[in-house]
DNA sequence: GGACCGATGTTCT
DNA sequence: GAACATCGGTCCG
């Protein structure tokens, strides 16, 4: 193992607003154990979703086959298939009867690089800047739907400190209701964050 | 870099 | 029957 940060974080770390974990979850790392090989990542790019005044969030209309693990207790895995050949994966969070996640939209490649070239295809490039990328990359499918996080299959772990001035805000991405609602969040200046091109200058600074 | 489009199948109305 | 928390290609500039 190569960090001292693989320790799974305790769940009540999970069980917060589900906006400030969605912060928070900014410089953590991602683990996924593949039959011993050890995939990671650190978290760069999340959105919150909350059924309270969130349209745009699965558990907005109550509970449902898909959704139902929004509504279990934190610090779960909730992977969900859309567009008929993606999934994405989301950290459920609050309390056990509340329907909210957090969704992990991008990480920046730490370990185990040349094993999720070849699940994105023995693609170079983009391996996990994206929702459904960073999932095809950690083979993190609905089989894993529910399940707590673990160090037997994927957790996350300490990583580094991200201090609040060095986090950005928008609205989410791909969303048709809720639009107004600012619960993406990232890490300014860090590349592995989707549209990155399109939001930054070469020297980081947001265009206007 | 940006706009657009097709793929593809589950979930929800 | 419509919508979908996406992606990769093409075409344009």
């Amino acid at each position: 193992m190569k960090h001292k940060n693989y320790r799974p974080l305790p769940r009540n770390f999970f069980s917060k607003p589900t906006l400030e974990i969605a912060k928070s979850l900014l410089g953590k790392y991602l683990f996924r154990d593949l039959n011993g090989q050890i995939l990671s990542g650190m978290i760069v790019e999340t959105e919150a979703y909350h059924e309270k005044n969130d349209p745009a969030c699965h558990a907005h209309r109550g509970m449902t086959e898909r959704n139902k693990v929004m509504f279990q207790s934190a610090g779960r895995l909730y992977v969900y298939f859309t567009y008929g050949m993606h999934y994405c994966m989301n950290i459920v969070t609050e309390d056990k009867g509340i329907g909210a996640a957090v969704l992990i939209r991008a990480v920046e490649p730490i370990d185990g690089i040349e094993i999720m070239s070849e699940n994105r295809k023995h693609r170079n490039h983009n391996l996990c800047n994206g929702p459904a990328r960073l999932c095809q990359a950690m083979k993190i499918d609905k089989n894993l739907n529910g399940m707590i996080l673990d160090c037997d299959t994927v957790w996350i772990g300490k990583g580094i400190k991200i201090s609040e001035e060095m986090i950005g805000v928008s609205e989410r991405i791909g969303i048709s209701a809720g639009k107004e609602l600012l619960w993406r969040f990232f890490i300014k200046n860090n590349p592995a964050v989707t549209r990155y091109k399109a939001r930054f200058n070469i020297s980081g600074s947001l265009e206007t």
